[in-house]
RNA sequence: GGGGGAAUUCCCGAGUGGCCAAAGGGGACAGACUGUAAAUCUGCUGGCAAUGCCUUCGGUGGUUCGAAUCCACCUUCCCCCA
């Protein structure tokens, strides 16, 4: 079975621009592709993971990744299945994330010679000039065919500013500038990026009269039809301080039961015989499945000690087992007033809570335990023997926090 | 360039002088039921020293006893005409 059989068969692959040419190439290990990631925030999310593990997949059958870096097109702020307009960054934000993102990649991916690239498209689209660049590329774009792109159907409606507009033909020129300068002969993106990319090859055959290929990778939705990866809005980042790899390995630990097995063929390098067999696991044993995901996710994004310690705080919490370790607050005597503190400063100083309004409704709704203990005086307070000792904090039943003065 | 319209809380969206911390829906959160699932039902959803007080309806000023609501200017967006 070839690379290219079992991203069909872990459901990875969306489009293709030339099915049996890909096949062959990237079977033979012949393709040099590119993936780009525009740096919009200061650390990769969920959304990005899945990328990466298609370009090590890929490396790992002999193809040559180049992970671009977009410091040129995040001056611009991608428009695809966007319904407003992103935030600009400044240049010294974009610098930052840039560099954020390197240092993330170089954890999971192999770079130097003879294995991955590492490239930042700042380095030939900031220097382009305006007139140069509409002659050169300008010229191969047809604006009739752009409108009609499925990528700006949701900003047809809403508005589309033309510095927007221009993100799928710098997008295009990467392609063409990576096709001539590094022979990349292929590019992989999220589907939404599909317009964008074809803009390149379609490029590369005007300008070069030569192919080159595009494959799109399946975005990962739940069963609902949503972007997995985010919580309440929020991304799931990789970066522990952003996400700790406990609330990581919580955040796949409760995936819908309909989503488990796409993600774990998606997402995870188990062999695909292991999970053609989970894939019969049903009732409570899917629990199992969610935990091997969970995992094993952990395990790649933060390491494994990380997703022991993950794993075995979640099975004390939910299971009543022993040990593992309990995201843990620190307070010090001047968080105390009058040598104690009240129950709704420590819910909102652990950020169990935002505010002492929320923690007062989640009390008085019978959300909130202390060392197991229900709470259901909201003017409830803790000497300073009882936080010296450590006192574990439950709001609802999936967060956790212990508080423990110093 | 000319004309018309819009901006409301996490999102959509009602509100056109006081009864507005602001309808309704979605989402989120909590409770019951469960398997740390889904579905369902219930509650809840600006903040605080809490029968009260403070901040919020794009921004800045103004009218008024009182402004999300009226006026002026500004910003952004949409539609029509060029």
């Amino acid at each position: 079975m070839g690379i290219y059989e079992e991203l069909v068969e872990r459901g990875l692959i969306a489009q293709v621009t030339n099915e049996e040419e890909i096949r062959k190439l990237i079977n033979d290990g012949k393709a040099v592709f590119y993936i780009g990631f525009d740096c919009t925030a200061d650390s990769l999310t969920a959304g990005h993971f899945m990328a990466l593990t298609l370009m090590k997949r890929l490396q790992m059958a002999g193809n040559r990744p180049i992970a671009l870096i977009g410091g040129g097109t995040t001056m611009i702020g991608d428009p695809s299945g966007r319904t407003d307009m992103r935030k600009m960054l400044t240049r010294e934000d974009i610098e930052h994330n840039a560099e954020c993102f390197k240092r993330q990649m170089e954890r999971f991916i192999e770079f130097g010679d003879g294995k991955a690239m590492m490239l930042n498209n700042a380095d030939w689209l900031l220097g382009l000039n305006y007139v140069d660049m509409l002659r050169e590329v300008g010229a191969c774009f047809s604006v009739n065919n752009m409108l009609r792109a499925e990528c700006y159907k949701q900003r047809m409606e809403k508005g589309l500013s033309f510095l927007e507009f221009n993100y799928m033909i710098m997008q295009s020129y990467d392609f063409y500038y990576l096709f001539q300068h590094y022979d990349c002969n292929m590019q992989f993106g999220g589907d939404d990026q599909w317009s964008n990319m074809l803009g390149g090859t379609e490029l590369i055959r005007r300008k070069l009269g030569k192919d080159a290929h595009a494959m799109t990778i399946t975005l990962l939705t739940d069963s609902n039809g949503k972007k997995m990866g985010k919580t309440a809005g929020n991304a799931v980042w990789l970066d522990p301080n952003k996400t700790s790899p406990y609330d990581f390995y919580q955040y796949w630990r409760n995936v819908d039961d309909a989503d488990v097995m796409k993600c774990i063929r998606m997402l995870t390098f188990l062999p695909l015989e292991q999970i053609r067999e989970m894939e019969s696991w049903d009732g409570s044993r899917i629990n199992r499945a969610k935990e091997i995901l969970a995992y094993e996710l952990t395990s790649m994004v933060h390491g494994e000690e990380e997703a022991r310690k993950a794993e075995t705080s979640a099975k004390a919490l939910f299971g009543g087992g022993e040990g593992g370790e309990i995201p843990t607050t620190v307070l010090s005597e001047c968080d105390l007033t009058d040598g104690a503190a009240d129950i709704m400063t420590l819910l909102v100083k652990s950020e169990l809570c935002p505010s002492k309004s929320d923690a007062r409704r989640n009390i008085q709704q019978g959300g909130v335990t202390a060392n197991d203990v229900k709470i259901t005086d909201i003017s409830r307070s803790f000497s300073a023997d009882e936080l010296r000792a450590g006192v574990i904090l439950k709001r609802g039943k999936k967060s956790f926090r212990k508080v423990v003065l110093s």
